[in-house]
DNA sequence: CACAAGCTTTGTAACGTTTCATGTACGTAC
DNA sequence: GTACGTACATGAAACGTTACAAAGCTTGTG
């Protein structure tokens, strides 16, 4: 018994073939069926497995996809981070995980980094936009258009926006309220407050904007619901948040102040991921397509044949009621799982 | 201008100095001055940055770490592999993440491939134990032991559940309740259940728990809330739930239902991640110290001085408290944030 | 002034693959 | 029975680094 791990040269001795020989049956090109089966007793005799960095340094190719994203710990980053690793995991690609730490200074030395690295492509969340430095390296951006020349793989925020007024209204609401928390380099999340305010205005609805520029300034949230506590009763009897987790802080807050949810005000919030749901929903959200958004990112990126002329996809949201409005709360929907 | 990515060869030709020399001076080995000046200068012209690939098949060591996590849409695992993350790019090494989706079968196919991809090591988060597949490749479980023999970062489970019920004791409850839900395979969780009761046994406190396995079990939960609930009050006074996730599903069923908190029930949760965080406190809670988890196990992963000897380490948590406990609410503590 | 002892620098041989031009064997058609 | 085409096997030449032995150069010592 070696104790070197085994080589090429080593399983092509063993088995009696050429080197060449051995490294075809490793690439799925066509061998003799004497020689493939040959060839694959000795490599599992020796216990024998390709080295990526010998193959990449060769080809190029290193199956290895680099995705760069702000930070894991918020709920839709990290979804969306696990969906991607679950689709590359699938096709037998490896992830090279990078976060900026919500340092947009960070992006492009990331880009650098990644790059040097040879990855066969990025996928990309990123604040900035001039990261051409990509070059020739495919590059799909994901939740967010930084350019029009490089690909981009969102969902429709302008519709969660515009149907989370609608469903407020419809159910009921006359006075609207979106609040909105987060860095505000570009302004992605703001397309849901702009579908917002148009359902608004289409539909003749008084509506109100607040939007704190901050990742984690919901201070101010709860200074101006504050200010509009007259009596025990809030001005707004429909909320949006941008997010679930906003939503979660503004309901909690609301409360403590007597004010009943869904009773005396309803709310929508954003995202839908697992971290604020479960069985039976908790509150009623503009659920995002996480893992549709990830599988396309990553076909598109892999030049999968029906994606090949996609360059801008823009996917479907849906609404999904939870007690924050007042309906039946539905079951079991948008949960996202994934493994058996 | 050249249209090919340039090499060590073409900065030496460049420089007029051997293929060595530039080596040297990119990895940090004595070269005169002279030298050195003519080869950045080169360099930097050309545009030239080192292939890792070339690197890591040369050498072996390639500067790359895998972490192995079950999923990322767990608020507990995404804020560990994003402190992960961060402490690996401060030290210049890339994370190349691979998620099992919680299919403890996946596990050692998962080390098998990183292990074939060449790495310098693996943090590993995993359920099962028999991973000695790692050989020789260094790995250091996180989270939780999985093996005497293998270096492990855990933080104190068992303390943090008697913490916990200390807490709720000394705040005035008389009776207590463990809720747990999750998947079994390794019951590190289990050790703040054990904590709890050995802590409630301590005291002469009545206590009870429940433990669910099933990741999102949470209906075995409320049917048991709801057979302990008698004249619209529940039997209990005090929860400790192992998850904050949990702690938030069972604070709102209870509320639901007319139950108080903290009036009537005063209840801690688990974990401390910013999801479910803000500058004030929602929810009172045990902070695992995730920052400080994560940059340990990169330090004796990476073998830096001081931590060489250290084979296990079990670091302590605290307590914070939030909205859920009868006692004023602190601010800013226990946030995890990373960047500027 | 010759010689040893340090230092850098140099050139070359790996590292483990893939690629490509060449070689061999076999079957088919006339 | 010869000529030709197809299909696969072979061996050598890259790929861009690092490591190592050998060669230069500088400095200090007897």
């Amino acid at each position: 018994m070696s104790n070197k791990k085994p080589t090429m040269k080593d399983v092509a001795r063993e088995a009696g073939v050429a080197l060449g020989t051995v490294s075809k049956v490793f690439n799925g090109i066509a061998v003799g069926k004497a020689y493939r089966d040959r060839v694959e007793a000795a490599a599992a005799q020796l216990g024998y497995s390709v080295d990526n960095y010998a193959r990449g340094l060769r080809s190029g190719r290193t199956s290895t996809v680099a995705m760069i994203v702000p930070g894991l710990d918020h709920s839709f980053f990290s979804s969306l981070a696990n969906a991607v690793s679950y689709e590359l995991l699938q096709r037998d690609y490896r992830l090279m995980l990078v976060t900026t730490q919500f340092d947009p200074h960070a992006e492009s030395r990331c880009v650098q980094m990644v790059r040097q690295n040879k990855v066969d492509g990025i996928i990309g969340l990123t604040y900035t936009s001039d990261l051409r430095i990509s070059g020739d390296l495919p590059y799909v951006s994901i939740d967010r258009c930084i350019s029009p020349n490089i690909p981009c793989v969102s969902s429709d925020n302008f519709s969660g926006g515009s149907m989370a007024a609608e469903k407020l209204i419809s159910l009921g609401c006359t006075k609207l309220l979106f609040l909105r928390t987060g860095s505000r380099v570009i302004g992605e999340t703001d397309k849901r407050g702009a579908g917002f305010t148009a359902a608004c205005e289409l539909a003749g609805t008084e509506s109100f904007s607040l939007r704190v520029n901050d990742e984690d300034g919901i201070e101010a949230i709860y200074a101006f619901l504050d200010d509009h506590i007259r009596n025990g009763r809030l001005e707004y009897d429909g909320i949006f948040c941008n997010t679930d987790r906003l939503a979660f802080f503004v309901r909690r807050y609301l409360e403590q102040r007597g004010i009943r949810v869904p009773e005396d005000v309803q709310m929508i919030g954003y995202d839908g991921t697992r971290h604020f749901f479960t069985g039976d929903y908790v509150c009623s959200t503009i659920v995002q397509p996480v893992q549709q958004m990830a599988e396309t990112a990553v076909r598109i990126l892999l030049n999968e044949e029906q994606y090949r002329l996609s360059a801008l996809v823009c996917l479907p949201v849906s609404y999904a009621a939870g007690g924050t409005t007042r309906e039946p709360a539905e079951k079991g929907e948008g949960l996202i799982n994934y493994g058996k």
